[in-house]
DNA sequence: ATAATGTATGAAACGCATTTCAATGCAATA
DNA sequence: TATTGCATTGAAATGCGTTTCATACATTAT
């Protein structure tokens, strides 16, 4: 394998040009380059890209911090930033969280050591200022609105698009209604919170807590959701789903136990995943691909 | 920030003692090791990680190979390894590749390049001789059957696990049996149409090529299966597939058409993933995750 | 008391590619 | 012919932490 030098020596050249061989730059006659080449190929050089990356003082790779991986929501985001990554020749490393604040902060520490260029977070627990005060070692761009904070963000609407889906179902003459979500701290879903209220006040109805449900993420959770409700006097007849895995869960679970749906129960979900269509849910697009894609760009 | 020489001569030490202290060695004197620790904090010094990965060699991060992020037979891979590799030190190096062999290389490259130092593939289109060729840069292991070769693999059985489906249709009286696969020419999907074969053997009964169906990775895919289906002068009496995700999209599509589920059409699919038990499809387990775990060990 | 261990620490070499600076050769313009 | 400028090339500095080797002192064993 060797190294530089040594591909100097064998091709009777500085390591300089060598250099300038492996990166395409001008100004090499034509004969050395061909030297060069011919070297390389001789002692099956590669490039040590640890001392690429110490020399040139950064690396290609961007990291991206998302709670996890198998979830379709992140996992489709990440899809749209690793598809876009490739094509801009950077890599992609992953840090996975589990909303777990410390390895947020090791993720963050990535930046500061300058393993990664720059930094994507999904979903996010450590609190702003820390963010700020890492944002000086490289960009960082969250997938939540940051509310004019200094910044950078790419962010869908949630608060729109949850607004959107109140009236959707208020129009269709609902006025109990529910909502589930992932997770109940994140900036995103206050924002859903925030639309759900407004919503309500204007067809002055109260917020019902009890109809509130947390942690839904995943097609199972639906279930615990459709135990709820059963066990509930009074119930939502209708329900604002963050995700299309819950609403595919509530539903099918929901017919098992004698739920009528959208009779008892119309359920309205977010994303647009091909399992809603294939359920026949109604939902609402979220453009995740796109906004991965936007994240990349932005850093 | 500085680097490690001015940490030395801030607290008055070598660069030798400054980096036994950072790397946590024996043989510092207390009063030193809180000296440097007082100068790291006082530059707001990190280590240059690039610096480290090149002086040692090795950068602890490994390369995972996948086609797509977003699917859950991947995503669960994945899943698994990252929650591994975390909990052990290592990073994760996401390579999609599309299934794209140029991709794959390109991967394969980083671990000769040194950028990680060890690959794990989850699925593969290049040729066996080339894996081997970079076998002798970093360990590599393979998600599937090497049959043998001289590489290292966690693997389904995915000819057992696919007999013992066959096995269980057969027993419910069917004779006319289909399947759905991924990807033809995987090893994975070789290894189902030989207990493919194999069990139609035992019953006299002819594979039937019109009822194999390629290129199912997602829920949508299951709508195209259907039609196909009902185009048909003779329909399998039962399918096997190779993923709940397209199993779901079979039966909701499916029904939808009229198709009567299981009188008309059984379906037995396999991974175990919640979709399955949301909509009460008989499914297999695949140990997905644990496959994952596995295959972070043997690196 | 002497040899043998163990603790503590620094100088210097090592890993490797990039990049700046200076120098050389040659061609085109004044 | 003198001058300006571009093409080419190499020496050396740079980025930065790890690790080996040698040294010095303090113990403990013989």
């Amino acid at each position: 394998m060797g190294n530089i030098r040594e591909i100097a020596k064998l091709a009777g050249v500085s390591v300089a040009t060598v250099s300038r061989v492996l990166n395409h730059y001008p100004y090499v006659k034509e004969e050395k380059r061909k030297a060069v080449w011919e070297a390389i190929e001789k002692l099956n050089y590669t490039r040590n890209i640890n001392a690429v990356h110490l020399s040139r003082g950064k690396t290609s790779i961007i990291g991206i911090i998302i709670p996890y991986v198998n979830h379709p929501y992140f996992s489709t985001i990440t899809e749209g930033i690793a598809a876009e990554a490739l094509r801009n020749g950077y890599h992609l490393l992953l840090f996975q969280t589990n909303y777990d604040i410390k390895k947020e902060i090791d993720a963050l520490e990535m930046l500061k050591m300058k393993q990664v260029d720059g930094i994507i977070i999904c979903s996010r627990t450590v609190d702003w200022e820390r963010i700020e005060a890492y944002s000086q070692y490289g960009p960082i761009v969250l997938c939540e609105d940051v509310k004019g904070r200094n910044l950078s963000s790419v962010s869908i609407d949630h608060y729109y698009a949850f607004l959107m889906g109140m009236n959707y179902l208020i129009k269709k003459g609902h006025r109990k209604i529910g909502y589930c979500i992932g997770r109940i701290t994140g900036t995103n879903s206050k924002a859903r919170q925030a639309a759900y209220q407004e919503a309500l006040k204007q067809i002055n109805e109260r917020p019902r807590p009890e109809w509130i449900f947390d942690q839904c993420l995943y097609i199972e959770d639906g279930e615990r959701v459709v135990a709820s409700l059963l066990r509930m006097k009074e119930r939502p007849t209708a329900l604002l789903v963050s995700s299309d895995q819950v609403a595919a869960g509530i539903i099918t679970f929901g017919k098992n136990k004698g739920l009528k749906i959208p009779e008892n129960l119309a359920v309205l979900s977010f994303d647009n995943h091909p399992i809603s269509e294939a359920l026949n849910i109604t939902t609402i697009e979220l453009p995740l691909s796109v906004m991965g894609k936007k994240a990349f760009h932005m850093i």
